[in-house]
DNA sequence: AAATGTATCAACCGCCCCCAC
DNA sequence: GGTGGGGGCGGTTGATACATT
């Protein structure tokens, strides 16, 4: 037994709002406010679900929207709030006068997502790519990194892939310093046997972070001047990591840097925290060593990963495409 | 010029929370 | 205290515009 549906659903209107629908639903609710939006399209003429006119009314025609472009101030604050309490965009949209909260998840969505990923940070985590993977290999011993690092790979794919995908070509290009058709059939052709290799590249770049020592400092690799992730992102990707107007400032709520639930790597949803996996790894380095001793000596290991001349990353584009990588 | 791919944004859906009864 | 309904929220879809091949 289901809820009963908000509204009759056959005698209900759907789809786009025609000019005539705006103006009787903004006349209606200039007149008799939004007190009951289920009897509002009823008495206002409209042959729509209350609900649809509620979310017609917040998010298009009330009169305070802002209907342009989002500045870079905007962009800012939704990129710290979003740091702090992640999806909630109602939240983040609360403190941005004329901005809904579709207006802001769209936003999101579309552009901020990938400006972060170009820069080399998770945007689920606002953390640099590098650290993750850092956290990855900490947790695990060799054998197992190697897989896991497959399974991260597909995860960081997404939010690299519109990036990487398209620059990456375009340095090798340069790189190749040959005319672009010639290097694009090379690259074809070369593309299959790099993409057998891919995996292998995976779990050596892997099992040699595990063994080499520190070449990058221990905490917060990603704040402050972002070096970590220029290195990341610049060095291994060959595109520069510096986006315009985004800044990882103090959070906007005080939580800066480890003090934030974010900070504290933790993922959105159900499946982890690496808060969590932190934790594990504190508990696994006391059973090992009888002494908690071990995380800035695991992390100095792994984030070697991306100084051993980006082993990890140094792959053709299209495997960061293909599923089976 | 046509076909195909990509980006954007409005709108919908279903779940959840809160509150009146 | 329990229940049902209204409204809010976040995720997803679909239509359209624009870009690329």
């Amino acid at each position: 037994m289901g809820r009963i549906p908000c509204c009759e659903k056959d005698n209900v209107k759907r789809g786009q709002w025609t000019p005539e629908e705006d103006n009787k639903l903004s006349s209606y609710i200039a007149q008799h406010g939004t007190r009951n939006w289920r009897l509002i399209p009823k008495n206002a003429g409209l042959q729509r679900c209350g609900k649809s006119c509620r979310l017609r009314w917040t998010n298009y025609l009330r009169p305070d929207l802002k209907h342009g472009q989002f500045s870079d101030a905007e962009e800012q604050t939704i990129v710290k709030l979003h740091s702090v309490v992640g999806n909630r965009w109602s939240l983040i949209a609360a403190q941005l006068p004329g901005r809904t909260d579709n207006d802001v998840k769209n936003h999101w969505n579309t552009k901020l997502k990938k400006k972060l990923s170009g820069m080399g940070i998770d945007p689920v985590t606002h953390k640099p790519f590098s650290h993750l993977m850092a956290e990855i290999a900490t947790t695990l011993a060799p054998p197992q990194v190697a897989h896991l690092a497959e399974a991260a790979l597909g995860c960081f794919k997404d939010e690299m892939l519109h990036l990487l995908t398209k620059k990456r070509i375009d340095f090798q290009f340069q790189q190749s310093g040959a005319a672009p058709g010639n290097t694009a059939a090379t690259y074809t052709a070369n593309k299959q046997d790099e993409k057998d290799d891919t995996i292998e590249k995976i779990k050596l770049g892997l099992s040699r972070a595990m063994q080499e020592p520190a070449m990058l400092p221990l905490n917060k690799p990603w704040d402050s001047n972002g070096a970590t992730s220029a290195n990341f992102a610049g060095a291994c990707s060959g595109f520069p990591i510096s986006v315009p107007g985004f800044q990882y400032g103090p959070s906007p709520f005080g939580n800066e840097g480890d003090g934030s639930p974010w900070s504290q790597s933790m993922c959105t949803g159900s499946t982890c925290t690496a808060g969590d996996q932190q934790g594990r790894l504190h508990e696994k380095l006391e059973d090992e060593n009888g002494e908690e001793t071990g995380g800035g000596k695991e992390i100095r290991h792994s984030s070697s990963i991306f100084n051993s001349d980006c082993v990890l990353w140094d792959l053709p584009s299209d495997d960061l495409m293909d599923p089976m990588v």
